[in-house]
DNA sequence: TGTACATCAGTGAACGCGCGTTCACTGATGTAC
DNA sequence: TGTACATCAGTGAACGCGCGTTCACTGATGTAC
């Protein structure tokens, strides 16, 4: 049972690549349908059948690429986290070039943050999955999800952070813990737009109140 | 069809009250069975048929009561509401006395945040119940839930954050909006607590982490 | 005060639904000789 | 290079589940006369 390479992307049949047996692809194949049915609706809306049937396959063939249900749901979990951080990256690499290290660390973790909640706004099914962790399962600051692919988003902001610190933005007394607060301001305005009562808002409103959280933190932290 | 007194607690079956016809008081005992499963499962856990069973009543009878399962899950999400509130208001009501009105306006608003994040991390499940809005309301910055039952988890925010104006403690300028950064940073740690990566924290941590926070908002606001 | 009646809270049975998971299978593939 | 075989990805059918919701009903209650 080899490591699935990254799914071709929600999009994609990808007719004949016949890299393996019979369907070719199907591990992929299940996990595209399965993200797209978790962009729709979040993860509960990643069910077995419905995965199998846009997948095109009987329903059990599932169980040969997945233990069960929560284990595809997992892999989903994990594919939207991985997403939640090229979001990340992506809001750090549009920050424009400066020469002085204040403004850029101090450029770089606002990046960070926006691009965070702009991503539990534009794509809030996949940040509902990011964020299911299902009950019998601690992973404390771990976040472990992206695995190779690269940074989780707790390590991006971690790095952010840090750069704060090294540029003597953020005194290094006030260093410890602080992901955790900067984390929770950005993901409760998150899920406040998401589900809750900041439902509705229009997206001028919502990069606007996510700038005034990010104020917010900077002062506070 | 009356409005409904207040439910008779989740734990009293509360024998002969005879306030109505057959069951007595069936909208009741349907409304406390609901607030059991949510309070142990969230609001998904709210089943129709599970309710009804805990009632000693036929499936169909809850459609005496309420006009479909939405209705009975947005009834139990309004009594959860009106808990957020009533739990705030007791750590408000635990506040020390004091002649400095300052210290006390200070008091007050850590104190709106504390209860808020108590209520979260002791009750996960009405907590979910309470902030899980169905796809097709909005609600903006209502929050109205409690209904008559006295003042909303947003309105005693607001409260606290006009204390602090009046106080001087916080500039006039800045009350607008104030409330949103205030209740996503407190409820954001609250999500991570009950179902994200903060899962498992022990309660005195919980605090901790807590407090922080809230030393945050008062740094950053 | 006593009787007839309308109301409507709760019953009993049934429906169709989509779900996760199991079983014994089949047949294309890659491999060994 | 050609044939026999083992592997195992995907099939087809079936299971039992709990769910929300509907229907025509029954029988205790409160009310009108």
């Amino acid at each position: 049972m080899p490591e699935a390479a990254e799914p071709t992307g929600p999009a994609g049949p990808a007719p004949e690549r016949r890299t393996t047996y019979r369907h070719g692809n199907l591990r992929n194949a299940l996990l595209d349908a399965a993200l797209e049915l978790a962009r729709e609706g979040g993860p509960d809306s990643v069910a077995l059948r419905e995965v199998t049937r846009r997948a095109g396959v009987a329903p059990n063939a599932a169980y040969r690429h997945f233990a069960d249900r929560a284990a595809l749901v997992h892999a989903v979990s994990q594919a939207a986290m991985a997403r939640v951080a090229r979001t990340m990256e992506a809001e750090l690499a549009a920050v424009p070039a400066t020469d002085d290290p204040v403004a850029r660390a101090r450029a770089r973790f606002r990046a960070v943050g926006t691009g965070y909640i702009r991503f539990a706004t534009e794509e809030p099914g996949w940040f509902r999955t990011a964020f299911h962790v299902p009950a019998d399962m601690t992973y404390a600051t771990d976040t472990t999800a992206a695995g190779a692919e690269g940074l989780t988003p707790f390590e991006i902001l971690g790095a952010s952070l840090d750069d704060l610190v090294t540029t003597g933005v953020l005194p290094e007394s006030r260093r410890p813990g602080a992901e955790f607060l900067a984390w929770s301001a950005v993901h409760g305005l998150s899920v406040l737009m998401i589900d809750g009562p900041l439902r509705g808002i229009t997206p001028d409103q919502a990069h606007a109140a996510g700038q005034d959280v990010i104020d917010m933190i900077e002062r506070g932290i």
